[in-house]
DNA sequence: TTTGTATATTGCAATATTACGATAATAAAA
DNA sequence: TTTTATTATCGTAATATTGCAATATACAAA
C-alpha cells in the first residue's frame, strides 16, 4: 500500500532505518559531503555546487536537519547549514552499533 | 518528478546511497537482526517472525540480495538465507570511510 | 501422477518521494 | 521605503515504494 507498517516494529528499528533512509539519496550524501570541505556552507553554495533546483536542496536540507545531522545558523541574509558533530558521531556509534550485533551467520 | 537524477553524481555517492536506501526500512533491519539470531535463517520462519505476508518478505529479502548482503542456498525444499559476511564487513567499512572523511565542521 | 509445501513473481492499489516553478517571508542594501 | 538577494513553503506532476492477493514455479512426498 506505499504505506510502511511501522507499528510491528520497535522503535530501536524505525529509527536506525529513518536514519539510513535520510542518507539513502546522492544529493544528501553529496549535500553532507560539499558541507564538510567548505568553511562556509552557506545555502546558496550548496544550490550551486549540487546542480538541482533551490526548492528542491531546501526539501533535502530540511530532511538532513529532521535526524539532527545538519544545523542552520541565520548569517546576514544567508543561511550557514553546518554538520552537528555529536549528532554525528551518535549517529555513526548507532550504526556501528548495528553492524557489530548483527553480522552473526549461520551458514 | 519522483525520479532521483542519478546522473548528477557520482558513481561512489550513488553506491552509498543505495545502500543506505536498502537499509531504510524497518522490514529489512528487522530481517537482518533476526537472521542473525538464527541458526537455521528459513525463508518460512522470516514470514512468521516478522509479519508481513510472504510477498512482501519476498521483496525486501531481493533487495537485500542486490547489494550483497544476503546469500541464499536451497535447503530441501526451503531457503535458506544468510549474511554474506565478507560483504557485510566491506559494507560497514564503506560507511565508517564516508563518515570518517565527512565529519569535518566549519562554524 | 497427484498433492502439499515453500518461495518467487505478477499485477494492482495506496501512499511516499523527488523535483521544480511560483510565491511567500525575511533581511540587508540602496 | 523600495529593491534586491536568499531561503522556505506550497502546489503539482511524475515516478518510486510498500504491501498484498493471486498465481507461477519448484520440488519433495504420497
Amino acid at each position: 500500500m506505499g504505506i510502511t507498517k511501522t507499528q510491528i516494529f520497535d522503535k530501536k528499528q524505525n529509527e536506525l532505518a529513518q536514519f539510513f533512509k535520510v542518507l539513502g539519496h546522492p544529493a544528501r550524501i553529496a549535500i553532507l559531503q560539499y558541507i564538510s570541505t567548505q568553511n562556509s556552507c552557506i545555502c546558496n553554495d550548496i544550490v550551486e555546487e549540487i546542480g538541482l533546483a533551490q526548492a528542491t536542496i531546501s526539501q533535502h536540507l530540511k530532511e538532513l536537519k529532521s535526524i539532527g545531522l545538519l544545523n542552520g545558523e541565520i548569517e546576514g541574509k544567508s543561511m550557514c547549514y553546518c554538520i552537528d558533530v555529536d549528532r554525528w558521531n551518535e549517529l555513526q556509534n548507532m550504526l556501528n552499533s548495528f553492524f557489530n550485533t548483527t553480522k552473526n551467520n549461520c551458514c
